[in-house]
DNA sequence: TCATAGCCTTTTTTT
DNA sequence: AAGGCTATGA
């Protein structure tokens, strides 16, 4: 690779960005202007100025971001590269805290929580303190906990506090308060920290261990920080510390593109980074290279009505490109038919591959009307995010004994695994644990381990079956077993795996190979892991901490992508569909019920469009299911708020943006539909709502009975009804994604069902 | 004291 | 749709 290369490739504000010496550096990179380009040619720039790739330090939202620009650097520079301290803030510092925690008091083992550790242990403490959880919510009390720690507000400050007393007050909640003490106490008795005190302690940890922070601020000689624009209060203090000494700050940012305010990320960051920085030096990138005009106007023009942002232009000099296509659907289903058609059609007539569209929708619920009409045509897709792997339940099982044998103070851990398989040890017993722990500041460990002393009767000597069991294998790992070896046999040990082997239905089946699945993965790990440290402990942070993006890459596989817009950030795809755009859906209805104001909305669906670089297609339907709720939905405004002309008048079965206001006229449809009955006969046009009362004769109830998988209903299968009673199946039906199935019942005689609303047990 | 069936509530995005 | 909660029976 010849040296200077790489510089003849870029414009002028992009090579000044490169090149630029030292100080502090602020890149305003609007969308596809190449800023990963200018962020992996600088820190090749800095290599190539003899700066020590130990020396630097550059911080990212998202490991596969991290990855990718390492691999880029790579490029440049060779192998170098693998010596930056490159990666998101949240594994950096917890990679420090492993090594500084001592001072806070942690142990080198500390557990992540994350978010369903968080909820469940912020639920038991409102339990204990016997607080009502309907106006407690859990949701709610942790997100108050999570704004304060990124506001870096101590739970001493909080409490201390006169004005989030009475604010508190006045909402009836006085006691959140003492819930974030708790919070934070059992956390640290816990030996865990959650995602938000890996920045919070690390606050804390240089505030009040100057050695320790001059060390890194020396250590750092340069700090960059891609997507400044998503930084709380909390990371942007740490980066500003650690660059102190040497003010060699770089930041990569596009305030239009700041997304991430509901967990705290602060747009001031990157509108007043300059009042921080005298000095500072500007460059704007301000060339879109990936998009067509109409996409990019397009674009600029939702944005133009926000007014909080930076002044820059974002153009594009690439051709005019196609206008952007909206798409009606009577129903999420045929949503999801009519995209995957065209997806269809446009990969025969312009030979594009799978790799080259991407479904892009504001929520990950939304997926599965898409996923049914790919699979129906054979299109192979990707789907990132939603449920991941590590978040299914057999894994976080499996996990949560890797945890406990590595951190035996780990409260949640021990929670899910104690009755797990069951022993017969139930919730009482398990409370009198965790109380007597918490009470006598004791791990859950010594209580556990000295069970005898604390609880008497039958369950002792169980737990201290349990206790020997987890013994046995710390032990494994203090000989210095491999994580590997040690996981593999904990699995069949615990008697996790023989559960699930002996489960032959299909979910059981494929739970197993998930375990085993899992076991692989802690064997790569071993195996060819990066890092040089392989300990069973680096291997679940690695897990807690991975991104939804991370996942998945089996292989450079040719496949459609469907994801959030968040989890679209930084990609880009030749054709784009921004799918279900209804109002209450996206604008969401949270943000149009807390903010009159929809900027950070608008911003979103900025993203959203910037990320084609051919062609956009808009999409919404008319009904859609929401919590087994049939709805009504309208389109959304901001179908509006884009300058008409880039809008296409679509073609033959779409239906054109004028035909769409003349919807207006109609009377507004808001009656919500379907609550608990809907007619047996009416697939297509099963919108009408119908009443809540007891139901006609030829209506199915759809309660709860025994929820069965009616994808795998045969002929000849026999079921029961919870009002029919029992029956044969004699006909199925499939007509696209409506099945029904007609059942000869013994005293009923034969009945049609619609099998997405009769609930049937298979026998 | 524990296990289970069925009822009830939830209501976005992610490290 | 899914996970927590509660009543019920063992």
């Amino acid at each position: 690779m010849g040296k200077v290369n790489y510089l003849d490739t870029l414009n002028a504000p992009q090579r000044e960005a490169v090149t630029h010496a030292g100080g502090p550096l602020m890149i305003i990179a609007g969308a596809g202007s190449g800023k990963t380009r200018v962020l992996t040619y600088r820190i090749a720039w800095l290599i190539e100025q003899e700066v020590d790739p130990f020396n630097i330090l550059a911080l990212t939202f998202t490991n596969k971001a991290a990855g990718e620009m390492r691999q880029r650097i790579e490029a440049v520079i060779g192998n170098d590269a693998k010596n930056l301290w490159m990666g998101t803030f949240h594994s950096i510092f917890a990679k420090i805290l492993r090594f500084e925690g001592k001072r806070l008091g942690y142990t080198s083992d500390f557990t992540i929580y994350d978010t369903d550790d968080s909820k469940s242990l912020l639920r038991s403490i409102i339990k204990e303190m016997n607080l009502d959880d309907k106006v407690y919510k859990v949701n709610f009390v942790l997100n108050r906990i999570s704004s304060a720690k990124n506001a870096l507000i101590s739970w001493e400050a909080y409490t201390q506090n006169p004005i989030y007393i009475e604010e508190d007050k006045a909402a009836k909640m006085p006691e959140l308060g003492r819930l974030y003490k708790t919070y934070v106490m059992r956390c640290f008795q816990a030996n865990a920290m959650d995602f938000d005190d890996l920045l919070y302690n690390t606050n804390v940890l240089f505030r009040d261990h100057l050695d320790v922070l001059n060390k890194y601020q020396h250590k750092f000689k340069h700090v960059m920080v891609d997507e400044f624009q998503d930084t709380n209060v909390s990371q942007y203090l740490i980066t500003r510390k650690l660059s102190a000494v040497h003010q060699n700050i770089c930041i990569v940012g596009d305030d239009a593109q700041s997304i991430y305010a509901f967990r705290g990320a602060n747009i001031q960051n990157i509108l007043n980074f300059k009042a921080d920085y005298p000095d500072l030096k500007v460059v704007k990138l301000e060339q879109n290279y990936r998009s067509t005009k109409t996409i990019v106007n397009a674009a600029n023009s939702v944005i133009a009505k926000n007014k909080e942002q930076l002044e820059k232009t974002v153009f594009s000099e690439n051709e005019e490109g196609s206008k952007i296509n909206i798409i009606k659907a009577t129903s999420d289903n045929e949503e999801g038919n009519l995209i995957a058609s065209d997806i269809f059609e446009e990969k025969n007539n312009h030979g594009l591959k799978n790799t080259d569209f991407a479904i892009l929708y504001r929520t990950n619920a939304q997926s599965r009307a898409f996923e049914e009409a790919l699979r129906k045509r054979n299109i192979k897709y990707r789907l990132i995010g939603g449920l991941s792997f590590y978040q299914r339940k057999e894994i976080k099982d499996l996990l949560a004994y890797l945890r406990f044998t590595v951190n035996q103070s780990d409260i949640e851990a021990f929670k899910r695994i104690i009755n797990l398989p069951k022993r017969g040890i139930g919730d009482t017993t398990v409370a009198k644990i965790v109380v007597t722990a918490a009470e006598n500041n004791l791990r859950i460990w010594d209580v556990v381990s000295n069970i005898h002393q604390y609880v008497a009767g039958r369950v002792s000597s169980t737990i201290d079956d349990f206790a020997t069991l987890i013994k046995s294998y710390g032990l494994m790992l203090e000989e210095g077993k491999d994580a590997h070896t040690v996981a593999s046999y904990i699995a069949k040990s615990s008697g996790l795996t023989k559960e699930l082997y002996e489960d032959k239905t299909v979910e059981g089946l494929s739970r197993y190979e998930n375990v085993q699945e899992l076991l692989n993965s802690i064997k790569q790990f071993v195996d060819n892991s990066e890092s040089d440290d392989k300990s069973l402990s680096a291997f679940l942070q690695t897990v807690t901490l991975m991104t939804n993006a991370d996942e998945d890459d089996d292989g450079d596989q040719d496949k459609v992508t469907l994801m959030t817009i968040h989890g679209a950030k930084g990609l880009e795809f030749k054709n784009v569909y921004i799918v279900g755009m209804e109002e209450n859906l996206f604008p969401s209805q949270m943000m149009l019920a807390r903010r009159s104001d929809l900027e950070e909305e608008r911003r979103l669906f900025y993203v959203a469009i910037t990320r084609a670089e051919k062609k956009l297609t808009l999409s919404y339907a008319e009904s859609r299911y929401n919590y087994g709720r049939l709805n009504y939905c309208e389109p959304s405004r901001f179908l509006e708020e884009i300058d008409k002309e880039y809008l296409q008048v679509a073609r033959n079965r779409f239906v054109s943006y004028s035909n769409m206001e003349d919807r207006n006229d109609q009377p507004a449809k808001q009656t919500r539909a379907v609550s608990g009955f809907v007619k047996k006969d009416s697939i297509k046009s099963n919108l009408k709502p119908v009443s809540k009362s007891t139901p006609p004769a030829n209506h199915v109830p759809s309660g709860d009975f025994v929820a069965s998988d009616t994808s795998i209903l045969k002929e000849g299968d026999k079921v029961e009804h919870p009002k029919f009673g029992f029956g044969l199946v004699i006909k199925m039906d499939i007509n696209g994604t409506d099945r029904k199935a007609t059942i000869r019942f013994d005293t009923q005689g034969e009945k049609t069902l619609l099998l997405s609303f009769a609930k049937l047990r298979i026998l």
